[in-house]
Parts: structure tokens; sequence; C-alpha cells
DNA sequence: GCGCCTTTATGATCTGGATCATGTTTTACA
DNA sequence: TGTAAAACATGATCCAGATCATAAAGGCGC
């Protein structure tokens, strides 16, 4: 798909350690960043130094366009999840991406719809609903793409990133919707049932 | 612009009054809303009744496309807040518009880019900010398209449901905000200052 | 298998903002 | 321009979830 194409074109391909920082708020947007392999996420600190993950990008898809697209500095931090090779294309390679690979643009447009989607949940959930149907609603979500049987891959801690909880809090809610038989759980691993 | 081409292209314009409701939560969506004249509002509501206000919708805008881009019901309420004139587009004329229209498909991405920073935003401040500094964040936000001089046009029951807040809390701290001299007040309207 | 770091767990206390109650002031429009 | 409705205001109480403290499990490298 895509990431093909863009070597072909003559990218080059970054590598960035585990921890290292891509970009952090406040700095004007140069690129638009296709991940090749590994993980980042993307968050937003606190003056308290407490985290809220915005997103989380993997191998295949791309982040940073919106702030590159409305030319607003970024907001966020996104951050190195696991060593990763990403390729960074320049303001003018992704608009020229846009205006002449027909495909391309109506992706973006469907990815951009996607996470619409995903933060005008959380923004009702956070604004309008108690912790417990707060983590319901997310670990729904995210178990859509999981496979049936398999466990969810976020610890308690990033679940709580997420939804704004404190860790101890999340704890407890998960015990809560597992006794409630709303969530699923094995060997202390919350798991997509059915 | 846009709505004016519509209507040459034959599409029909529909009234709505004060009140009426567009569409629902739950709904299939089966058509983009342009709006000719009028304002409508995007709202979640809880099972309580509280409302959250996911956005605001003028002359010019339109509204309803991520959901039916990705093809997954509505989250929210869009209801009419003042006698409007809209245009509804079916999806495949959406379609036809991105494909055929060059300059409405780079539009459309610059909106939805813009709608996620301003939920990206949002949601780090319901996450993560106590109640003082989101609606500094809010007002310094809207104030942006006001004219200098001019009134912010919100009650304080309407920045309660864009920030998550009761009225009194937003009331009381208005007050506390303005007296910090951190917003400016003419008798009792929020003002853009310099 | 042993030690160390990460994650999960649980109890006790504290607090920002919700909730409730009851005015007062502004605005709309008849 | 009078009056009802909407918006703003303020005090008192309450509570979900944060915060603090302390510990038990898991995982993982060597």
């Amino acid at each position: 798909m895509e990431i093909r194409r863009l070597i072909e074109k003559g990218f080059a391909v970054k590598k960035f350690r585990k921890d290292s920082i891509i970009y952090e708020p406040g700095m004007q947007p140069k690129n638009v960043y296709f991940i090749k392999t590994g993980e980042v996420r993307m968050v937003t600190i606190s003056d308290e130094g407490k985290e809220f993950i915005q997103g989380v990008f993997k191998a295949g898809q791309y982040f940073g366009e919106p702030a590159l697209l409305i030319n607003r500095p970024y907001l966020a931090y996104t951050i190195v999840n696991k060593d990763s090779e990403i390729i960074q294309v320049a303001k003018d390679g992704f608009f020229l991406l846009i205006e002449e690979e027909p495909d391309f643009s109506m992706a973006l447009i469907k990815t951009l719809s996607n996470r619409l989607f995903y933060k005008s949940m959380m923004l009702e959930e956070l604004a309008n609903e108690k912790a417990e149907h707060r983590l319901l609603t997310l670990i729904n979500y995210l178990l859509a793409d999981v496979e049936v049987g398999n466990a969810l891959r976020f610890t308690r801690q990033e679940l709580a990133d997420m939804t704004g909880l404190r860790v101890e809090t999340v704890i407890r809610g998960v015990k809560l919707l597992s006794s409630k038989g709303l969530i699923f759980m094995v060997k202390g691993k919350i798991v997509r049932g059915m």
C-alpha cells in the first residue's frame, strides 16, 4: 500500500529509538509522518505532568497531518513507543500526494472521520459520564479490533491516560465491570468474549 | 461559494423550525447537510439528560459527513438553534462532490482537520485541567473569531455545555477569570479585548 | 531460579465541582 | 413599556474520584 509507494518514490526511511520525541507542542509542523514499522503515541501533558493519550499509531498509519494542513503549531507530543522506522513527507510532498493520488485523498478523509468519531465519543464520555461508563465505552471500542478470545494489550495506566482517570480508579473500575459481567477477564487480562 | 453551486445543481432547500431535530443518535446516516441560513447545534445527551455541545454550525457550513463517510450510526443529535434553510445532499451526491470538485475535497480535509484540532484541545482540557483552565482555553478559542471589542455570543449555560461543567461553576469561573484580568467583561458580557 | 522493575491491588483521607435552594438581573416581545 | 421568561448570581452541602500510602503479583533479563 501507501508506504511501499513512498519508498519507491525515494522518500527516506528514518529510524527512531523508543522514547524519542518526534515533535512537541508549539513546534511548527513541517512533515507528515508515515510509520513503516513500530509504534508511537500522541499525548498532551498538563502543567502537573499528567499525560493524556490522544492516539496511538502503528505500522501502516500516518500522523501529524491536521496541524500541518491548517498550519497551526502542534498541540501534542508524539513519542516513540517501540523502536520505529518512519518516513517523513514534507508539506509540498504531502499536498502533492493529496492532489495526485486519487485514492489517497478519499482515504485521508475517512481516516480523519474515524479519528473525529473516536474523539467525539470520548468527549461525551469525559464531559458527562462517570468512571465506570467511561471505561466500559473505551474498552468496548478498543476490543472491536482485537480477535475474539484475545486480550486487550493496554495496561491499566494506559486506559487511565486515555480516559482522564487515575490508575487506581481504572483498577477498581475494571474489577467492578468484570464482577458485573460487563467485561470478561482471563488471568487479569481483559479479553474479547464470545 | 459551495451553497450557491448546490442550488444551481438543483438540490432542494428544506426549511427547519427552531428546536426541530435533524437526526438523532443511532440513525443510519443518509445525507450531508449544508446550511444555507440559520444555525444548528450538534449535541450528545447523557442518560441523565445532560447535554454536551459537540459543535455549532452556521450558514455556509455543513455537517454530518463523518458518520456518513465511515458508515456508522450517528452518535449525536443535531438540533436547530434558529429557523434554518438546509440543503440535504445524499450519499452518492456527496461522494460525487468529493470526486469531481477538486477544491471541495481539499476544503473538506481542512474542515475535518480544524474540527479535530478543536476536539483534541477540548479532550486535553476535560481529561486533565480544572474548571478555570478549561474555561479560559475555550473562551480564548471562541474569542478568536469575534471582532475586537465585540462580545462573545454564548450564554453561561452554553459554555457549561461545551466544557462539561455546570452553569454555576461557569458563572463562578468567569467571575474569577475576570477578577484576575485574564478575560475582559463589559456589562456582564465577555468581550474580546485589545 | 533470583532479583528487579513494572503492573496490579487495596485501604484511608481529602477536595473540586456537582447539586440543591433561593434570589436578582437582563432580555425578549406582546 | 410592562411583564414573563431566560440568564446570571450566591450560599450550603455532598460525593465521586483524586491523592497518598503501602504492598502483593507478574514479567523479564541474566
